[in-house]
DNA sequence: AATGAATGAGCTTTCATTCAT
DNA sequence: TATGAATGAAAGCTCATTCAT
């Protein structure tokens, strides 16, 4: 009966699914995740709106498909940073740039589905990374080479730092160079963040 | 005629108002701001669905005032802050005060109306602290006491840095008294922004 | 207990009762019988909601006693001329002059309630009043002074002539004397109706 | 891959769309076209609310639309009539003809519509009717044909009589041969608004 | 008797999901 | 497996009517 071997099923099903993901997500980046209808996902996707639940149980699924889509990439990239044996302030740098270049890459979408309450878990991607951040920055602490006392309130800082450029490009509309936004960030938080180096001088500051 | 002075009924009014207020505000905290249900605002306020229709002309004037009634405080003190003859350092400290200290006030309901899109226009509140924001860094700025290149985007750093915390509280639940997260957030913002005063004196640091 | 009589009591029920009809009439002038909202007559009558209640069993009620208001003294004008002694066509003609300068009087008034459902009673004073023109025809028609067989046909074109006039002044909103359309109905009606007063001057026409 | 072929598809959306104008059609005879409720059609149709919404916009399309088949013929037909060689009394009479016809064909349906308020413009249909035979009557009284002086006086009160006729018979149920009708309409309007033949024998009635 | 806040049935419309073909 | 017509639960909002004061 089976026409197809498993094989080939498989990459029709990744085919019909990333054709309707792809539709999908034109459809947030033009008008918002909130208006995203199934019937317009289907007709964009040139299938029927039926044929969609064949590939994703209902719409919840197909939206966190994309967002894995999406941010999958992006998270293998950063936890490769993270995992890596450059010091801190790189592997922030790193991060900073490629969640700077995630948004010039997935425009909207990727500021859209950041904050998106995906299967009931609102925030979730965001606290993934609030979690990878927070363990680059608590060994820089504990060395010294921060200054600070709760790495979670500086990779708190430091996230909303850089997403916070991306949520303002989407209402702006300005197109600045991802490098500039970049410098601008890595500038404060690198001298934000270190160690007075010239306060040692025989300080003994923040006690 | 009227049984009640005017006075009265204003006070009646009033009082439904904020028992109908408080009925929607719970729901956006527990639910989020897309799932407020006029039905379930009725029912958590004790009174029929059409009541709501008798004080707020329709639900966006509901989610509306309720924004209003969050914000309008806070912004009245952050734009007094704004306005006075303080210096650039101490106005942006106190905005961030205001911003955490609001947070502890309204819980999530903050951060959720923050970004939401009110009378259809989204991200209208972040928007306009931005503006307030930026417009207290340009000076600061032009007088060489913050060495950046663009206000807009210091602004946006900086506003990033201070709502980040508060998204994460919401998350976390982890309840931190609001002046740590306020030195944190200035100890960073506040070595990162200004001319590196020691720099001159011909050290080798940022190598 | 009474305070007043039962004579005042009455004058001031008719009283309150002509106010609410009154601002409900400027009401269907204005915006159409079926935008004739409780609450705006009560506004527009300077009482409470409620109190149209204590003078009205319902709506229906209230718009019935409009019609009978409008259409009374119409009617019994219409009433007072039919039995009278008058030739048939002075009756009719007189029935075209009270009908097309009630509108005159009323305005949309008269012509919105003409066919409207009073009651759940389409069309009721059209009725009567078709009725009422048919017992003036059908005598004028056995004597040979009309020449047609069936009254309740041609009360029918009689009223019809007239009520089209006033039909038309509302979406037209023309402004024209009412003997002007008087005439126009009463010259065509007439030479239509009678005996052809030529034809026994030996002509063939109509054949 | 599709079940059916366009032309298949078709004729069920004509056969559905029928089927739903059917349904509001007996609701409007019964209970007047202010009382059409999309939640009745759909009982009365067997369908869901929802499929209503599949083959007409919103409720005003499907009321539109039924006007639109009731009157497109009709209409079609009176300005065949209109735009025809014939002379004046002749395209009256056929237009007559038509109304008193359609209304035996739809009964209530086309009076009810008649003077209804089609997507917001009242009495419509009613208005288009009027200019027809306006443009009809214009010349006839130019040339001397007809003796009056406003042709759009005159076209309200033809159309007048025919449509008097029709509404009579909702009510009082009367089932008459469409060509009786028609006779006593003509008859009256022919003679009435016709150049008295007898006058130009030296009389100076009238005056 | 007058009030007008409260009511809730009722209305139109939307849209994710199902299921017969 | 693909289809898309049918579905019907929800949603926002209206407004005649009631009733405690």
């Amino acid at each position: 009966m089976a026409r197809f071997s498993d094989e080939q099923k498989a990459m029709l099903d990744e085919h019909m699914q990333r054709k309707i993901c792809e539709a999908a997500t034109g459809i947030i980046i033009e008008s918002g995740i909130e208006n995203v209808r199934m019937d317009k996902v289907a007709e964009a996707a040139g299938v029927a709106k039926g044929t969609i639940y064949n590939y994703f149980k209902d719409k919840n699924q197909l939206l966190a498909t994309i967002a894995k889509t999406v941010f999958d990439p992006t998270f293998k990239n950063i936890i490769k940073i993270a995992d890596s044996n450059s010091e801190a302030l790189y592997k922030l740098q790193e991060i900073a740039r490629i969640l700077l270049e995630s948004f010039s890459r997935h425009k909207k979408l990727f500021v859209l589905l950041h904050e998106a309450k995906i299967d009931k878990k609102p925030l979730e991607k965001r606290n993934q990374l609030i979690s990878i951040i927070e363990k680059i920055i608590e060994p820089a602490i504990n060395d010294g080479q921060f200054l600070a006392s709760h790495p979670l309130v500086v990779a708190e800082i430091f996230l909303g730092m850089v997403m916070s450029i991306n949520i303002s490009k989407i209402t702006t509309g300005i197109e600045r160079p991802a490098q500039e936004d970049l410098d601008a960030v890595m500038s404060i938080f690198t001298k934000g963040i270190q160690q007075n180096l010239t306060e040692d001088k025989g300080t003994e500051n923040e006690n």
